[in-house]
DNA sequence: TACATTTGTAAGTGATTACTCACTTTTATG
DNA sequence: CATAAAAGTGAGTAATCACTTACAAATGTA
């Protein structure tokens, strides 16, 4: 990996999040990273290999951070942390998830293995605490985590988290 | 409004939410509308205009359904009916979700006044019920609607509503 | 019927798009 | 140092983009 090579990731990412895919061109992205059009090509092969590059990127910090979840063996535990962790995305990830759920929406599919392989750790853990139905109880979990990604990636983190997460997590301790 | 017309926006809208707005061409548009392209800019101006005039248009039905809910009386039941309301969005209705959803995503800012409206309404019923920190309460229901519509609007609706609808239900019956 | 307005078309327009290619510069390796 | 491979450039390319314009058809109105 080249210091161009990072350079364009880094400013694509940043124009591919914000502005989206498509409404970035190739030519922006080369000129406001300082690199030759050209370059793009022959690193990425094309505009759509560019994209791959940075979700591969990406996907291993997320893969890492589930898998730490899933070895916790306090089955609250993990709900509590499963509930963190939209507020716990670092400022300087945002790009990379505001892309990700942008992508979300578009016909072809770039599939986030990670989110699924956390339903099922929650769905376990579920179960172990007798909820009636684990598998409904992890899909509204993860609704709210989508929502909550969401609200955060869109409006910030400004707000007091703690106090979301404090009404969040009492919707998780009744039973 | 011309049947021409009202096939531009059709189409447009199918095409807006499924492939995105600087994904679809005018050209494409016209051509699956079996429309001249130069009639979209008689009628709409531009490109923006277009989706524009599609945004208008549904506003009107949302505005309808969230003034209804306002008209309840009973609080436990405002927050009941503001649960369900993903879950009622009809798949007629589904483009226009879809767009407005990845338009959330986008630089440029076309504001949905309803959802605010919604909340107000809905952090007073949580008042009313006697909720510790009603503006929070308000925040994270908010976040599980926004994950809800998301689910639904790219999975489906055909999964079992009810048992999900129960669950978060639940969340709100103990208090 | 006369004629003005609206609706619609087809063939353009320049600008921008993703991508190529011939070439130069830098780096790695024996 | 020699030389091959990799990194980088910049001026192309055809295709596509949103949009215009001159004109024809349909419609409204008196």
């Amino acid at each position: 990996m080249t210091i161009k090579q990072d350079q364009i990731i880094k400013t694509a990412l940043e124009l591919f999040a914000k502005e989206g895919f498509h409404a970035t061109s190739t030519g922006k992205i080369a000129r406001m990273a300082n690199v030759s059009e050209g370059l793009i090509f022959r690193h990425f092969v094309n505009k759509e290999g560019l994209l791959e590059a940075i979700l591969n990127q990406g996907q291993q910090t997320i893969q890492a951070i589930f898998e730490n979840i899933a070895k916790i063996e306090d089955p609250k535990k993990i709900i509590e942390a499963i509930i963190e962790l939209p507020f716990m995305i670092h400022p300087d990830e945002h790009n990379y998830w505001r892309l990700l759920y942008t992508l979300k929406w578009q016909q072809k599919k770039y599939d986030r293995v990670g989110v699924d392989f956390l339903m099922t750790v929650a769905t376990d853990a579920f179960e172990k605490l007798g909820y009636e139905n684990p598998t409904a109880e992890a899909e509204v979990l993860e609704m709210i985590l989508d929502g909550a990604a969401t609200v955060i990636l869109l409006k910030g983190n400004r707000y007091e988290s703690e106090v979301i997460i404090k009404a969040i997590k009492e919707k998780y301790s009744k039973q």
